[in-house]
Order: C-alpha cells, then structure tokens, then sequence
DNA sequence: TGTATATTTGGCTAAACTAACAAATGATGG
DNA sequence: CCATCATTTGTTAGTTTAGCCAAATATACA
C-alpha cells in the first residue's frame, strides 16, 4: 500500500473511529431519534460526567458526524450527515447473521 | 444508560471498532472489489507481516464481517455481509462534507 | 453586579489496547 | 521430506483514551 492510499485509508479509519465506542453511539443513535439535544441532557442520559461527554461529543463533531449550536446558556448538537443510520442498519445485519451462525452450531 | 443499553451499544461498537483501522479497511475494500482474496495476496498489497495480516483478517472474521474457506494450503477470505460498503459511501459523504466546510473557511 | 447554570478545557491516572515483528507450530502439496 | 501458506505465541513499545476533578469561560437572571 503506497504512502497515498495510506493517508486515504486513515482518514476513514479516523471517521469510524469517532463511532467505535458505546457512549458516542447511544449519542449518535438519540440525536437520531430525537434531532437535537443539549450536553446537560445527554449527560443525564448517559450517566457520566459532564466533561466526558463533552469531550466525546468533541470527537464526533471533529469527525464531522455531528455538528452544534449554541442556545444561550446551551449547545445543541445534532446529525450532521444522516447516512449514519446506515452503520447502525449494517452493523444490525451483521449481528443477525452471526446469531444465526451461533444457532447452526448449537443445533449441530 | 442502563445495564441492557450498555450490553447493546457495547456489541455494536466491537463490530465497529473492527473496521476503525485503516489495513482494514483497505483488506474490506479490497474484498468487495475482487471478491475473494488469499492471505499471501493481501500480504503483498498491504506490505506488512503476514502474521500481522492474518491477525487483521482474524479481527474482522471474529466481528462477523469476513469469512474464511479453505481451498488448499490457501484460505481465501471473502466479505460475509455486503452492506459494510455503505460504510464506505457515508464516509466518503462525511469527508466531502468536511472539506466544503474547510473551503466556506478560506473564503471567508 | 453577583450568582447559578452550562460547557469546555487542562491536568492527571490507570488501563486497556494494539500494532508490529520474530519465532515456533500446523497444515498442505509435490 | 521439503517448501509454501497460515496461524499462534511471545514480546515490546507505543498509542490511546476514558474517566474524574478542578479551573476557566460564557450566558442568563435576579
């Protein structure tokens, strides 16, 4: 792999990476349900410290998947591209196909 | 987020984390493009150990997204789930994204 | 102005992770 | 038996990073 499909590659790596982690996807999974929310709520939900979610959301909006919104006192963060609901529907796929596999080996 | 959520998004980020690293994600592209490759093919492409390739492909295999069969001394690899190209097209949509906001940037 | 709330950032620690190579082991084919 | 292909083990070194606390910043409201 030559050094330009190399820079090619991280970069993407770099935009799943952002994804790659429990929090950040509940996160990107509610701003999809709901369109928008502010750190104090998502911070509620998640059950972390405040920080911590503010430096997740940090990731997600440098990766560009999400993008906010200052409201006064609050920042709104929101989807800023909606084909990541694709990832959620594929990585479902993939997790129906592997308890099928699991079933195949209990009935054998 | 309670223990069951946690459970979930927990499973769902593992599948994710493996496609977050840009070998990879090259082997994936590669596989959707010529649709079945060996181990010392991709270890040529890719430029690295094989032992290192082989623990790549054993990552994706283990996360349900490849899938090995025997044919010889060989074993071929193939995609097992072939939404993981979306994947590929929403990053690639983040990325334009990104640098049409970089470009707003500089001319302003 | 002063206080409360919301958010980000710096500092820090612990920990997990992981990629990579080398060497050993297994499996297959000639 | 030897060569090739592949996996596994051991190891190292390096990165990463998630989390909390505390400090700094910004806004709203009394």
């Amino acid at each position: 792999m030559d050094a330009k499909n190399q820079a090619k590659y991280e970069a993407r790596a770099k935009i799943i990476k952002a994804m790659a982690h429990p929090t950040r996807l509940f996160i990107v999974d509610e701003l999809a349900r709901s369109g928008r929310r502010c750190v104090c709520e998502l911070t509620e939900m998640v059950g972390v410290d405040m920080s911590t979610v503010s430096r997740h959301l940090a990731m997600l909006k440098n990766a560009g998947i999400v993008e906010d919104e200052k409201r006064g006192a609050q920042v709104y963060y929101s989807l800023r591209v909606q084909c990541v609901l694709d990832f959620f529907e594929c990585v479902e796929s993939v997790m129906k196909c592997n308890l099928k596999d699991q079933q195949k080996l209990l009935v054998s």
